[in-house]
DNA sequence: TCGTGCGCACCTG
DNA sequence: CAGGTGCGCACGA
């Protein structure tokens, strides 16, 4: 944890069309964090805190630490989302999908929105009930009800995707289970599963399903 | 070199 | 099968 929070890290006011003079509101900082998003986004690239320092840094004069910083707090206080995809984090616009309803009834089983939710998360010490709870919630629309609100159809789905094992629990913290989930070993499970195997060839098959286009 | 654009492979639902 | 994501590379300024 770097302590010095009230460094010197002012802005190199050169030019003035670089240097907001108002009062920079977290609030400013989230609307630019997600622009930078979706540009980066429109480019079809990975947005990576580099990459978010370096579209922001185009237009406002910061230090990338600063950046950093608000980017963090965006990301805790729910304007932004982090993700965690393919072996490293990005982050992404809420608004894009919270569009997404998830309405709490009795019979709702949630264990698929909490597998996704822990995988996303990625948390290397795994991922609180809480921080589900949170993530879930900056992700979708939450419908819920005093008999049926989200924390008590977590902790039933929680409890079911263990047993399921899709996630793993670590006592009081879980992790997704990628063997479960892996693409190889899913296929050869399931076809164990069905079939009694002769058909491995056939998953074997190369892509040479290559069609032309254009 | 730097910013942008995009084909395509890869996942996941 | 549809839709999202992002690597790797190519292209123009």
């Amino acid at each position: 944890m770097p302590a010095g929070v009230v460094k010197a890290s002012l802005p190199v006011c050169q030019s003035a069309a670089m240097c907001e003079p108002e009062e920079v509101s977290q609030q400013v900082w989230s609307t630019w964090i997600l622009e930078a998003i979706r540009k980066i986004r429109s480019q079809k690239q990975r947005p990576s805190v580099e990459r978010i320092c370096h579209a922001i840094r185009q237009h406002h004069n910061y230090h990338e630490d600063v950046v950093a910083e608000h980017l963090e707090a965006a990301v805790k206080e729910g304007s932004v989302l982090k993700v965690f995809n393919k072996g490293q984090s990005s982050y992404k616009d809420p608004g894009g999908m919270q569009s997404r309803t998830l309405k709490i009834e009795k019979g709702l089983d949630l264990t698929k929105v909490v597998t996704k939710a822990v995988r996303e998360l990625g948390e290397r010490d795994g991922s609180s009930l809480k921080s589900i709870e949170k993530y879930i919630r900056q992700s979708h629309t939450v419908e819920e009800t005093a008999e049926n609100d989200l924390k008590g159809a977590l902790r039933m789905a929680v409890k079911r995707a263990v047993s399921r094992n899709f996630i793993l629990q670590d006592g009081k913290t879980f992790k997704y289970n990628y063997n479960q989930h892996n693409p190889a070993l899913r296929k050869k499970q399931e076809a164990s599963k069905r079939l009694s195997g002769s058909c491995e060839d056939f998953n074997n098959l190369p892509k040479c399903l290559k069609i032309e286009r254009k």
